[in-house]
DNA sequence: ACCCCGGTTTGCGTATACACAAATGGCAAA
DNA sequence: TTTGCCATTTGTGTATACGCAAACCGGGGT
């Protein structure tokens, strides 16, 4: 399809995105320009502008004015980050019935009750790409570049909430039933069922990844 | 207070944001890196670090691969920046309403009270320095780095709205009194009220500022 | 032994040089 | 006159050099 030059801060950019969401560089690495431009093999000007995006975003803060560090991500982090995810995607689900494309959902949820019934087929990376599937048509039918905008950083830093919490195979089938209905009411236009199952849905997501990052006692913590 | 080195690329950043909120940089600008720079009076690296500044938060954007404009803003963008900045502000307040210290709203509350009767007396200066308080505190309140990220992107993009409606007085009064409500209610712990006072205070917002813009017929437009 | 002071080092912020790609203008040929 | 090709120019992307400020470390004084 489209193919640019790749410039070298993308490749910086991407590369320390994957480790920090990944885990492979924990909260509180000290992020050095020097040295991540050596290891990932950039100079130092592309590293910087990396950096600096990864700042912006939140995934990276400064621990005092010269040094910076991968921020930490917690249960509290991720609450907050729910009440602002429940905020823009009722939103985009409620804007998504009542101008998105009505076929376009109908085919996604076909495609989700299609995967629900042998969820153990079910790959998670498969999952997951239906889902995203999902979240480039609700861009695409919000239609509106502010909420999409904060909608996508939302999503990285949900990447790192999915990675602390080791998805189970029944909470996968849970939610491929809830996306179901969030796509079936927006294809019928639905705007408040919309809204109100995405609801559902995002409350179900947090409880699970809580209820999974913080078990009762695993052991016995001090 | 705080005396930090004040870095260039803050400079820059400011200067350009300044200059595309105010209209100096009319939207089709062309933004090179060494013009701006040598206008500005900083170096390239500085330079460009604030453009993809501006780029990342949308007041510019790429018209071709090789060069970026000032990003346009017209009637579809501001009803589009409400849509999201309704989904944040009546959050925000819900939240707020939930959790905030009650007190620093009610002194907000007399404030705008104050401010109201008089509305003439009221500079619009002064009735953005109130406003910017009212935001200040529902950020504090808020306590949510998510949240309250997006809704500053949005208010960087609102300045640029308010600038093409012209204040009449009227409005000001109104919204003075909108935000009286609003106050009034996150510290009295209504969550619903104030979030709907906000949606009926944006809704005003919404419609003033599009009547300013879009004037039924102003003398006659081929 | 502890604290304070000064030198060294490390690292960021900025400036500048180099490379490459695209756009542009002119010149020549049809 | 128009069109196509080539040279030049313009501008971004990247690399690197320089300067300064803060942190670190070692030595000396109390």
């Amino acid at each position: 399809m489209s193919e640019q030059p790749i410039r070298a801060s993308d490749r910086a950019y991407a590369a320390l995105l994957e480790e920090i969401q990944s885990g492979a560089l924990p909260p509180g690495t000290v992020i050095g320009e020097v040295e991540q431009a050596e290891r990932v093999g950039v100079s130092r000007t592309p590293m910087r502008e990396a950096i600096r995006r990864l700042s912006a975003e939140g995934l990276v803060r400064q621990q005092s004015p010269r040094v910076l560090v991968v921020s930490g991500f917690d249960a509290a982090d991720i609450r907050a980050l729910f009440e602002a995810r429940r905020a823009l995607e009722e939103t985009a689900a409620r804007l998504a019935a009542q101008r998105g494309e009505r076929s376009a959902f109908a085919a996604l949820a076909a495609a989700f009750d299609r995967a629900h019934p042998e969820a153990g087929a079910l790959a998670a990376d498969d999952y997951y790409a239906l889902i995203a599937r999902f979240d480039a048509e609700l861009d695409a039918a919000v239609d509106n570049a502010y909420l999409v905008s904060a909608l996508r950083t939302i999503r990285t830093h949900l990447a790192r909430a999915r990675r602390l919490a080791r998805d189970n195979r029944d909470r996968l089938a849970a939610s491929v039933s809830e996306h179901a209905l969030i796509a079936e009411a927006i294809s019928r236009g639905d705007a408040e069922l919309a809204a109100h199952a995405t609801h559902v849905h995002l409350h179900h997501a947090l409880s699970s990844i809580l209820h999974s990052i913080d078990p009762p006692s695993p052991e016995g913590t001090p």
